[in-house]
RNA sequence: GACCCCGUAGCUCAGCAGGAUAGAGCGCAGGAUUCCUAAUCCUGAGGCCGCGCGUUCGAAUCGCGCCGGGGUCACCA
């Protein structure tokens, strides 16, 4: 149940049935949600003012006529006209109890809505090079990426999440080449590893294995022979150590997508560039050298361009490279396409802040490629600057100069890495301080929100202990007499809850995980200070020995508030303890 | 030179498909424990919402132009 969506249809309604004439463009710009200033009530709509220009009315006047109209629903307690044209709604009392109710039928539901109708989404997350374990840099866009897909899912849509992995450029080239370095290593050789390799030792198993496998076999084959075999092993070995990286922060992928698969005689990148070329987007011409900072080896020189210009792009985009092979780019036409043929017409990228240049063509292929039909969302998550103790932190235990995503995850957890990765808008950068993170105290917002649900549970193991006969299962609970619930106090805290439904499809739409957990700490900070006012008043106290009918009807409250901290965290993969030790 | 992101309290950040008196945490000053785990709560001080112009009944929010910070810029991926 979403009160907010719930009146906003009731004042559409309304104006339908008072001014037939009424457009649904006019209607569609309705909102219905909490004044800023609690003072104004439960619910305010912009109703009035929105309507009256196309109506050719006062907006007051359309206000005074609905607030006459709502003057009869019992669920209203009273409606005001304010300033300009304000609808200000206050609630009965009853409804609220019914939103208290309806988070206990609905449970892990209460929160879902169907806005996604169903429709297919992919969304594109992580795609790190598997050239390597993943670092730092690629744990913000996994843990977003992640979270943002299950607030989709929640939200009524049909989600695919999906990792590109770039398997087929030069650069898997040289990692075959290093892990050949390794397998020579592994039979005795004694190596010298050129720059431009891959050093790292995460390598070193995939010589031993392939030692295990081949033997000394490999050194007889042609090299070209023995690099296929050597790339095929490494390529699925490091896919199996970023797969375990992001198992640690509980990611995981529907599809895996092989760029390889798209290259070849007839492949993807094929005919697609075959199509753009009868739909005439491609031409071959000259492109200008960039302004203010010419490349060294910059090569006049005329090549297969694709028209992205025409779909919004600032220049036109190269789909072959002066060796002949296809650009990255080309390739990654070809995959959109794949996955517009793939029945998806809503598409969500995550990429790091070095990409941000990247966004535009993204878009203007996926828009050439579906005439329009597909949209793409890119959604870049700035840089995350790690510290410790305020002071710039460089972590290197295995691997050159990089911090890896395990390495953090083992110091600070999954649960904290995760939250503090969402609670802050992808689009800005951010600081992530080791200690603080590590931290348990009100700095660190993750253990404020975890330690409100294990004090959910503790109001019950008080309970079991000062009110042995009192039955706190959730049938009992749901008979319990919520008009009981009436203080100031309780119906704030029932509010707070009333806003988690339109919270999270407010965050789905947005693609703003990081809406559900701020919304998480406010709630938590609800439930806090209700808990503190008990230590004013006996009567807001959860737990009343003496009156087990009140005790009765807070435990369903803090049930609710229980029920939906879980739903909150469930979705970002942050895990909710029943106590913290 | 161009493009993208950011600029809100001393610090870190919310708020931005325009809406009423701009919020939170930290820090600072004071206070609270007869229910659970003080890992908490309450009160207070603290703001030309970077600057300017424009659109509007109404702008932190939208548009344009500056300023400052970060990122990126044919063929790498």
């Amino acid at each position: 149940m979403n009160v907010f969506a719930l009146f906003a249809t009731r004042v559409a309604d309304a104006l339908k049935a008072l001014y037939p004439s009424i457009t649904g463009e006019a209607l569609s710009r309705i909102v219905v949600e909490p004044p800023r200033d609690p003072g104004h009530g439960d619910l305010s709509s912009n109703a009035a003012m929105v309507v009256a220009k196309p109506l050719g009315k006062n907006p007051r006047e359309v206000a005074m006529a609905l607030a006459e109209h709502f003057g009869t629903d019992t669920d209203v307690a009273s409606v005001e006209v304010a300033g300009p044209g304000f609808l200000n709604f206050r609630l009965a009392t009853p409804i609220w109890h019914d939103v208290l109710k309806s988070v206990a039928a609905e449970g892990a539901a209460f929160g879902k809505s169907d806005i996604g109708k169903g429709e297919r989404v992919n969304v594109e997350y992580v795609s790190a090079n598997p050239t390597g374990p993943m670092h730092v840099g690629h744990t913000r866009g996994a843990v977003f990426g992640d979270a943002l897909a299950s607030l989709m899912a929640y939200s009524g849509y049909e989600v695919t999440r999906e990792y590109y992995i770039n398997d087929a450029g030069s650069q898997i080239d040289t990692l075959a080449k290093s892990t050949m370095l390794r397998y020579r290593e592994a039979l005795g050789e004694s190596i010298d590893i050129p720059s431009g390799f891959y050093p790292g030792d995460y390598l070193i198993p995939v010589g031993q294995r392939l030692k295990g496998k081949f033997g000394s076999a490999l050194l007889d084959k042609p090299e070209a022979e023995a690099l296929a075999i050597v790339k095929d092993q490494v390529l699925a070995d490091m896919m199996d150590l970023i797969r375990a990286d992001l198992a640690k922060l509980n990611i995981h992928h529907d599809v895996f997508f092989s760029e390889r698969q798209l290259h070849g005689q007839g492949g993807d990148v094929d005919t697609t560039l075959d199509w753009l070329r009868t739909e005439g987007m491609v031409y071959q011409g000259r492109l200008e050298p960039p302004k203010g900072k010419t490349p060294d080896d910059w090569e006049d020189r005329e090549q297969t361009l694709f028209r992205a210009t025409d779909y919004g792009d600032d220049v036109d985009r190269p789909l072959v490279k002066s060796n002949g092979q296809y650009t990255y780019f080309a390739a990654d036409i070809a995959y959109h396409r794949n996955k517009y043929q793939r029945g998806f017409k809503h598409m969500v990228n995550v990429l790091g802040a070095d990409h941000s240049g990247y966004v535009k063509r993204l878009q203007a292929a996926v828009k050439a490629v579906s005439h329009g039909e597909a949209e793409i969302d890119v959604r870049i998550c700035q840089l995350v600057r790690l510290l410790k103790n305020g002071e710039p932190f460089k972590m290197s235990k295995r691997s050159g100069d990089l911090v890896l995503l395990s390495d953090v995850v083992e110091e600070v957890g999954s649960d904290a890495t995760r939250f503090m990765l969402l609670y802050r808008r992808n689009d800005a950068a951010m600081d992530f301080d080791f200690a603080v993170v590590k931290e348990q105290t009100r700095d660190n917002p993750v253990f404020y929100v975890q330690y409100a649900h294990a004090r959910t549970y503790s109001v019950f193991r008080k309970v079991a202990e000062e009110m042995p006969a009192l039955d706190t299962s959730a049938q009992a609970l749901a008979a319990a007499d919520l008009s009981l619930l009436s203080s100031e106090a309780d119906l704030e805290l029932i509010k707070s809850l009333a806003q988690w439904p339109r919270i999270v499809a407010s965050a789905a739409d947005a693609h703003e995980p990081h809406r559900v957990a701020f919304y998480l700490y406010e709630l938590a900070s609800a439930f806090h200070g209700f808990w503190a006012k008990g230590n004013q008043d006996v009567a807001l106290r959860f737990v009343n020995a003496d009156d087990s009918k009140l005790t009765a009807a807070r435990l369903a409250l803090v049930g609710a508030v229980r029920q939906v901290l879980v739903n909150g965290l469930t979705l970002l993969g942050v895990s909710a303890p029943e106590a913290l030790s």
